[in-house]
DNA sequence: TGCCACGCCCTTTTT
DNA sequence: GGGCGTGGCA
């Protein structure tokens, strides 16, 4: 039975189980937080017998919920676990809102508008408005209004202050009227229309999605916002049976508005909540739990927690400084590749960058030197255009008023409607406050437009009223193939046989196959495939959700590591401004200390073996940056790292020279470690570089730095990888229609892959992408 | 109207 | 480095 699960007795979670009311889980990184929950809910069935469809339990990400599903499936049964609600934030308010929207005036085909579209939205309402794009960026609009909404507070609750702040206030309002009238919500109303529903008392509503919930429990809680803490507070009102767990010390996500108090007030709020402190870590050795503890320390608010292991020790965690991202990213292959060869599997290794920008270089090495890998985030599989074109299509069959949607494909493929025609079309709807598709409708009462124009546009909306009464009764996927039939957008690309047609054509192939699947688990769990089920789902999908356990090398921001464990982690890009990064604005002491808490995150996340690599100079985003070693490389503990530089970096390129102390002839490693003052270490004022110490003569002992020039002697490490067998320049390649063809040149395609233009014999030169090529 | 080339802009993290 | 918008040309 259950219970007798090993996993169920680990003290841990026993601690736990039974506990009623309100619960605070302090649960340190790889304490077994997961667990805590899972066993929490198996037990609440269990021993408790609370029906599971009364349970809700709350994550962050789809991913995350999938595994908690998963574990639940195996303590209960999948009998039992396909009733409780197990959920992210915005899924669980998207259900309730597919049954209960419909009292705060939702349609029940209500579309949810991400981030691209949210901007065509601020966008047009711009020009609405008369204000110009440059003075008032959409993205600064928009940053802005979501900041209003995770608040709770809409265009007239806003506080104004400045003269931006009054066309703040006017776009937020005509972008509220703009979702309203197109039935679509953005991420925060999913959250805002649920709070809603609970708050409202003349709303029967809200009783019944109380009543529904005996027990609330939450994961990773520090990630919470104001209104999603509302919303838990709220479902939770009557029986304050709510479990949250987080760890403060990992709340990363403040610049998307959570919010750490509500982690470290939650006594507050509920003064008789039991508090409990999971402290053991089981999933690092001593070291690298140390170091993380090292990096966490400094910071300034803290729950305190003592956070300790019973493992061993461990290897020394590496510090290697490089020259440059080429550098760093040979010196990253070749670790893995020697990982690989002492037998460790690829799935167990990972890449961590502090931005998706640092992620190319590195993958361009592990590519040639044919080393499986998968970046998780990024530019994502359902932003690509061809996809969205396709979704836009489906969207405006399922909910016709979605002006976004229609906007963006009254015209693609090309069917002869211009930005004027467009233009006057959107004037009408505008003018009448009515959805663009009803201005189709009545396209014959938009007088400025010519005749030849109104035909188009009729033509356009007979299409799709055709496709329309086709989804009412197929399978999405069949809506989809015959839609783009239909539409011609198949043909388009069809006729423009270029590389990046071919890889848009296999996108959309793609996205077949993604409908295919969603079809396939919706009538594994009994449900009729809906058009409109797969389109939420997609709205709510993360790239972290689609990672693969397959044998290969994952890379990822850290953010996107979150919640995840490795065997072995590099942490690449560890330099001052880089991690801590510092964007455009200067950022302040907050901003640090999240930054400090995302190096605890990233420590945190491997179990042997963590390499940190650091680089003297980067190219990023078009500039060179001169980067000194991270204050978090300072911060570790001498005691527990090993330090070493690449042979390119220990002998730097002429331009060093000046910069650094060239008597030394050594590259610029200012790491001397020592504690600094509050002051320094919370700004992010440059710090002054310490002088470099003389190097020791070394050995590989711990808190020792040294230059192993045979180990790291990679000065050909550019010329070897060109060996490794890979397509370039004058290779004989294979194409599946194409045939056989030299290779001309090695470029990178519009889509971010890599590309190369070959001659075929009979066909000329052609680009392809390389992933469509044989070596010959 | 549609296509192409140029130039300008920005540049974090994500449900 | 790259995405996007604009402007000129067929």
């Amino acid at each position: 039975m259950a219970l007798e699960d090993a996993e169920l007795n680990a003290p841990q979670a026993q601690a736990v189980a039974h506990v009623k009311g309100p619960l605070l889980v302090f649960a340190g990184a790889g304490s077994g937080k997961t667990r805590v929950i899972t066993y929490r809910v198996a037990n609440l069935v269990a021993c408790e017998r609370v029906p599971p469809y009364r349970i809700l339990a709350v994550t962050f990400t789809n991913k995350a919920a999938g595994e908690m599903r998963h574990r639940l499936e195996g303590l209960l049964g999948e009998d039992v676990a396909k009733d409780l609600w197990v959920g992210t934030f915005h899924a669980t308010c998207a259900k309730l809102l597919r049954r209960h929207g419909e009292a705060i005036g939702l349609p029940k085909s209500f579309v949810i508008y991400d981030t691209q579209d949210q901007k065509a939205v601020v966008t047009r309402v711009l020009r609405e408005l008369d204000l110009d794009e440059r003075r008032y960026p959409p993205r600064t609009a928009l940053a802005r209004i979501h900041a209003e909404k995770q608040e709770g507070r809409g265009p007239d609750e806003m506080e104004t202050g400045s003269y931006l702040d009054e066309a703040v206030v006017k776009i937020f309002a005509r972008y509220e009227e703009h979702l309203k009238s197109a039935g679509a919500v953005d991420f925060e109303d999913l959250i805002g229309r649920v709070v809603k529903l609970l708050e409202d008392p003349a709303l029967p509503e809200g009783d019944t999605i109380r009543r529904r919930f005996e027990h609330v429990l939450v994961d990773e809680f520090q990630d919470t916002n104001a209104m999603q803490y509302r919303l838990l507070r709220a479902l939770a009102k009557d029986h304050k049976n709510l479990c949250v767990v987080g760890d403060d010390d990992q709340s990363i996500y403040r610049w998307r508005g959570a919010d750490v108090r509500n982690i470290r007030g939650f006594k507050k709020d509920f003064p008789d909540a039991e508090v409990v402190k999971l402290e053991q870590n089981y999933r690092s050795t001593a070291r690298i739990v140390k170091s993380a503890l090292a990096v966490i320390a400094p910071s300034r608010e803290r729950v305190p927690k003592d956070l300790w292991t019973a493992n061993p020790e461990g290897d020394a965690i590496e510090v290697v400084a490089a020259r440059d991202e080429h550098d760093e990213a040979a010196l990253v292959t070749r670790q893995i590749r020697e990982a690989r060869e002492a037998g460790t599997s690829l799935r167990e290794i990972a890449v961590f960058y502090r931005v998706h920008a640092q992620s190319r270089v590195l993958e361009e090495a592990l590519r040639v030197a044919n080393l499986p890998y998968q970046i998780v985030g990024g530019t994502k599989f359902y932003e690509r255009a061809e996809v969205k074109d396709a979704l836009a299509y489906l969207r405006v069959l399922v909910n016709p008023r979605s002006d976004v949607d229609l906007l963006r494909i009254v015209n693609t493929p090309p069917r002869g409607i211009g930005a004027t025609t467009i233009e006057r079309l959107v004037a009408f709807a505008g003018a009448r406050r009515i959805p663009v598709h009803d201005a189709i409708d009545r396209v014959d009462e938009v007088d400025d437009l010519g005749a030849a124009p109104k035909k188009k546009l009729a033509a356009l909306r007979d299409l799709l009223a055709r496709l329309r009464t086709q989804a009412e009764h197929d399978a999405p996927s069949i809506v989809l193939v015959d839609l783009l039939d239909a539409t011609g957008y198949r043909e388009a690309l069809r006729t423009e046989d270029s590389a990046e047609a071919d890889a848009r054509l296999e996108n959309l192939a793609e996205l077949v196959g993604s409908i295919h699947d969603y079809e396939a688990e919706a009538r594994a769990a009994g449900e009729t495939p809906a058009l409109t089920a797969f389109l939420e789902r997609v709205s709510l999908q993360s790239d972290i959700d689609q990672m693969k356990d397959e044998a290969r090398v994952t890379m990822m921001t850290v953010h996107g590591a979150k919640g995840l464990e490795f065997e072995r982690v590099f942490l690449t890009g560890m330099e001052e401004e880089m991690f801590p990064y510092r964007g455009m604005e200067p950022g302040g002491d907050e901003e640090m200390e999240e930054e400090r808490r995302l190096a605890y995150v990233a420590i945190t996340r491997a179990r042997r073996r963590l390499v940190m690599t650091h680089t003297s100079t980067r190219q990023i985003f078009g500039t060179t940056r001169w980067g000194r070693p991270s204050r978090f490389i300072r911060d570790l503990p001498a005691e527990s790292i090993v330090q070493r530089a690449t042979h390119a970096a220990a002998i730097p390129a002429e331009r060093f020279i000046d910069r650094a102390s060239s008597s030394r002839g050594l590259a610029p490693m200012p790491w001397t470690r020592s504690r600094q003052t509050d002051a320094s270490r919370s700004s992010w004022r440059p710090e002054r570089p310490e002088p470099s110490p003389s190097p020791p003569p070394s050995g590989v002992k711990a808190g020792e730095r040294y230059v192993d020039r045979d180990f790291f002697d990679d000065s050909g490490a550019h010329g070897a990888m060109d060996d490794e067998g890979s397509i370039r320049r004058g290779a004989r390649v294979l194409h599946n229609r194409f045939g056989e063809g030299e290779v001309r040149r090695v470029e990178t395609a519009n889509l971010g892959e890599p590309a190369v233009v070959a001659f075929f014999p009979g066909w000329g030169e052609k680009k392809v992408l390389a992933r469509f090529l044989k070596l010959a």
